[in-house]
DNA sequence: TAGATTGTTAATCGATTAACAATC
DNA sequence: TAGATTGTTAATCGATTAACAATC
């Protein structure tokens, strides 16, 4: 298979979430005209996205939705129910192991670290929060794949390094820093200034 | 001025934080090249952004840090101070209020509103939480700008449509839906699942 | 069958990278 | 001045859109 663009790994999320909602509406079949409609992506890019990992329609009649939904599942490796651990549980990281769409996507809370005592030991969504200071012990012994980095900007450096010596498979950073990894280690910056500065700059511009 | 494109609005936060950053480590002037080192970014692609607003280094030396970070802060429109308000004070509405990336990047928060009257009366960061009966008289009163919505998912039309008619600039939606607004309303959709599925798929790649 | 809709190829559009003259 | 670095034009690369044959 050939690169496939970021920008349609980006949609697969968003296709995977309106086929759901289409079969809880009861749909079987659903066409990609109408999927555009929904999400305001031209039928055209949605075939397009998906016919590059195979075909999943029937001409003339459209994606069958269940299958789809499988279909691309399994493309997100979301099959995989990875084990997740949040590193920082200020209001960000206890917010985060409270939202339940991860769960809902197939992903396992696993742990929790933080380094304040005031903290630790704390029982958040039925999981403990632990001393940080345990992280890469716990990181092989409950097999995480995933480390979510909610700590403040200074300290995120650290944890990344931590993470990636007790071989992490992904982080999913919200610390704002771009933080120096290997470049085989896979890192997703969630930046939340990005698009509140955008919205500011499109609002400024419009009067 | 032509359009800019999303991808070079998206990075100009990124180079206001790294400008931020170099002149708390007392640096005065800063050149494509260094901003690049520091983000990953190619030094073309910086000079080319910014050419795109102006004229802001000086060859053979670069830019001035001070000054370049009020020239983007101010294309950004982040000196208009917009004041924000955050409709659904769940544990993601209540970790973005206690946010304080917002409130330095220059924005205000003036009001919070939920609909449980369990919620309603807190006080979170200095705001208290106000009934969202009241959201459309509130938006003019305290002449809100941007509404941020963390409300569930199947109620968050319905307050967009509300933020709508009460004339507010602009929303930033963490509501996993797309929602429905006219095309003269600027919505920024911040959609967590995206990068965490994005990260899934690279590292279920991987081995 | 006739109508609908996919999958794919070709055309267009837009963004990034390379190159270099201008100039501090 | 010589060296450094910007701003800009041209070349390349990549993603989206358009068009349509294939086929259910």
């Amino acid at each position: 298979m050939k690169d496939i663009s970021k920008a349609t790994i980006d949609r697969l999320p968003l296709y995977l979430r309106t086929l759901r909602m289409a079969q809880d509406e009861g749909l079987d079949v659903i066409s990609s005209e109408e999927l555009g409609r929904r999400l305001e992506i031209t039928p055209e890019q949605i075939r397009k996205d998906l016919a590059s990992f195979g075909q999943f329609g029937k001409k003339g009649v459209g994606y069958y939705v269940n299958e789809l939904k499988k279909s691309i599942s399994s493309i997100l490796g979301l099959d995989n129910h990875w084990n997740m651990a949040i590193v920082g549980i200020g209001h960000l990281g206890s917010a985060l192991a409270n939202h339940h769409s991860f769960i809902s996507l197939g992903f396992n809370l696993v742990a929790l670290f933080d380094h304040d005592p005031a903290i630790v030991g704390k029982t958040i969504n039925h999981v403990k929060v632990e001393d940080v200071a345990d992280l890469e012990k716990r990181v092989k012994e409950l097999n995480i794949h995933i480390g979510i980095i909610t700590v403040p900007g200074q300290f995120a450096q650290d944890v990344a390094d931590r993470l990636v010596k007790a071989k992490i498979r992904g982080i999913w950073n919200f610390a704002p820093i771009r933080m120096k990894v290997p470049d085989t280690m896979h890192i997703v910056n969630e930046d939340l200034s990005i698009g509140l500065s955008g919205l500011s700059y499109h609002i400024s511009r419009k009067f």
